[in-house]
DNA sequence: GTAACTGGTTACATTTCGGTAATCGGTTAC
DNA sequence: GTAACCGATTACCGAAATGTAACCAGTTAC
């Protein structure tokens, strides 16, 4: 998909790949916050992450070089994540996202992704017969 | 999903989950180019793109007031979409993922998203017996 | 002997996404 | 009568993403 896919030739989209699956965004953050951070860590940051999403996400990131993984071979086993200069530059480069983010939620703005099974006021417009 | 799934409280989430479908950026990068297009215009410069997908984006967008859906009742019909201010400053904040992704590009970084059936060395360590 | 520790992997189920093809509606051109 | 026009919607399908739960390894503590 990397390439054979890239329809648009937009060059935004591998990064947005990169970064747009759940929590990948808040790994990052977690990551350039504390600097270095042991699986064990990650899972208790994350929210509610369950280990084989926190294990593909890692994955991913180490295999684009965005982060690199240290392991101690003792028993039991001791590895951490950190950021290479790539992911931290990925990160900041959300920096303007970040912004508009913070201002559009000070406005109240929500994504409304659509599912009209939140929409509870139940009026809505009859067809005249 | 809009907020009862919003796990990290990152503010970057709902911005990036708007902004994450398959050649959403795209679009609103048209759209910045263009100011305005109609359906079949877009469906025409969208390579590939199905009828399908690019109203669920336009809606989604639109649900989201990051565009406005302008509709002549003529016959046929004639329906055109510009982005509103939202929209535009969205875009406008995907700038620094746009540098850093020229960038990377220009240093021969490629996601690897880690299919590995596009590795046809077909070489691989062979446990030892 | 068996449970806990850490950092995962695996199999399986479910949910969501994207793609294809058919269809619709009202009018005009053939 | 029927095809084209435009802007979709719908039903259906397969693929991909995500969630759940069980399990693994090697050593220590009980």
């Amino acid at each position: 998909m990397a390439d054979a896919d890239n329809h648009t030739n937009c060059p935004m989209d591998p990064l947005l790949r990169a970064v747009t699956g759940r929590w990948t965004t808040y790994i990052l953050w977690r990551l350039v916050q504390e600097g270095s951070l042991r699986f064990g860590e990650l899972m208790g940051l994350v929210p509610s992450i369950s280990a084989k999403v926190l294990a593909d996400r890692l994955r991913m990131l180490e295999r684009n070089d965005l982060l690199i993984r240290t392991q101690k071979d003792t028993i039991p086993p001791e590895v951490s994540y950190e950021l290479t200069e790539d992911g931290k530059a990925l990160h900041a480069s959300l920096k303007g996202l970040h912004l508009i983010a913070l201002d559009w939620r000070a406005r109240g703005w929500q994504l409304d992704e659509g599912f009209p099974e939140t929409t509870d006021s139940g009026v809505r417009e009859q067809e005249p017969a």
